[in-house]
DNA sequence: ACTTGCCTTGAAGTACACATGAAGGTTTAA
DNA sequence: TTAAACCTTCATGTGTACTTCAAGGCAAGT
């Protein structure tokens, strides 16, 4: 398939594809004979990687680090761990601060429903959820948000 | 406390500090009779709210809409629970692209330790992580990542 | 009096992650 | 054969989120 299709089935730009393909995030991709790039299902797959670790917040310097990584033959496993650990913790750092406030907003929209439109149904199956008690924790540290 | 003792509170730079009071994330902070910034623990439970939801990827014009939100006491809640749904949604698959890739890198991390140095119990015990099955599941759609 | 060290505002600079434009090549279709 | 609709590379532009610089004020210590 050419980039234009890769692009729509990924969304991600043709000029975003050709540019993870410059930073190597995603392998050289082979071209037809005039030139083209011509993208297989293999790449797909690297491009929604990408985009995955991308949106959660992976810099491209850190992603093709970690990609050459596995690309790489070399004996460099104590630097490999090193790195997928410090990268892993930064990542679980992100997740958590991403669900504080997951937990939060879900305990703002509660507050929404119980002073404006709620039925006595909805706000008791709010009531429930998970997100109240942890927002409730967090209230300290977040003052009135 | 001056704008050099809440960076070094929150990690903050102190010129960050300034630039999120000029973008509205943070309230207008009061200032000593010659005019420096005298900034009390409610500046600094915003700005580490602040710090949050950045890390989690919302960007300054999001957040700052947000509160604005918050601030303001006209009834604009419509609004509120639209803006703040789309969000959320926004967040929770935030969340679990991050929660992917944690689940994959744990993974990989596992096989290090298979291939190079792990003790037996090291290994027994990895395998049992939740980690395991889920980076399996993902294995489709991340090919050799 | 002067250096040190904090602060202020406003303007300008920087890094990252692309987006856009220029100049040109190929293929399909009228 | 001429236009449309793709593609290529290389260069330059753009938006975001700060950072850094410039010019100066205030307060304490020597």
């Amino acid at each position: 398939m050419n980039i234009k299709e890769a692009s729509e089935k990924t969304g991600v730009s043709s000029a975003a594809i050709r540019y993870y393909e410059k930073e190597s995030l995603i392998p050289a991709i082979d071209r037809t004979p005039v030139g083209n790039r011509d993208i297989d299902d293999r790449i797909i797959r690297r491009i929604r990687f990408v985009t995955q670790m991308r949106s959660a917040g992976m810099s491209v310097e850190n992603l093709r680090r970690y990609i050459q990584l596995f690309d790489a033959q070399e004996d460099n496993t104590k630097e490999q761990k090193a790195l997928l650990q410090e990268q892993l913790a930064v990542m679980e750092e992100k997740r958590d601060d991403l669900q504080a406030a997951i937990d939060h907003l879900n305990y703002k929209l509660n507050h929404f429903y119980d002073h404006m439109e709620a039925t006595e149904e909805e706000l008791r199956a709010l009531e429930r959820e998970h997100a109240d008690k942890v927002a409730k924790q967090t209230d300290d540290d977040w003052g009135q948000y």
